[in-house]
DNA sequence: CGGCTGACGACCT
DNA sequence: GAGGTCGCCAGCC
């Protein structure tokens, strides 16, 4: 189906660089509060690129310098549900006081933050 | 340059 | 709630 803005609304390019734009608003989390890959594909110009805040994600460095376990999906959800990757999101997030129940993040309405 | 691969989200049945 | 469709596009080969 080709693009029909009637149907798909305004069209916005991301850009080149969009793995590197991604990792800097992740690092911009604060601990101990969580956000949405929605919210970060929003503050990115295009709310509909949110699977490609994910695919950064899977992309992002595992060192420490981004906070890839304070991003959530939409309502709270952990993403790869049932994962080791969930495991691990799951453990870090209740070390930072987020308390986790099932997949998902309990209390979510007070802990999400956005860009 | 073409094809493939994906941490999502909104909407539908 | 559970399961499926489709839009979206950078990065990598």
């Amino acid at each position: 189906m080709p693009y029909d803005p009637a149907r798909h609304g305004p069209r916005r390019i991301v850009g080149p660089g969009f793995h590197a734009a991604v990792h800097e608003l992740v690092r911009a989390v604060p601990p101990g509060r969580v956000a949405t890959y929605g919210d970060l594909a929003a503050a990115l110009g295009n709310a509909r690129v949110a699977r490609h805040v994910g695919f950064a994600l899977a992309a992002a460095p595992d060192d420490g310098s981004v906070p890839w376990w304070r991003i959530v999906a939409a309502g709270g959800r952990l993403a790869r549900a049932g994962t080791a990757a969930a495991k691990r999101q799951t453990a870090r997030l209740r070390r930072e006081g987020v308390v986790v129940r099932g997949d998902r993040v309990a209390d979510f309405g007070g802990r999400r933050w956005t860009p």
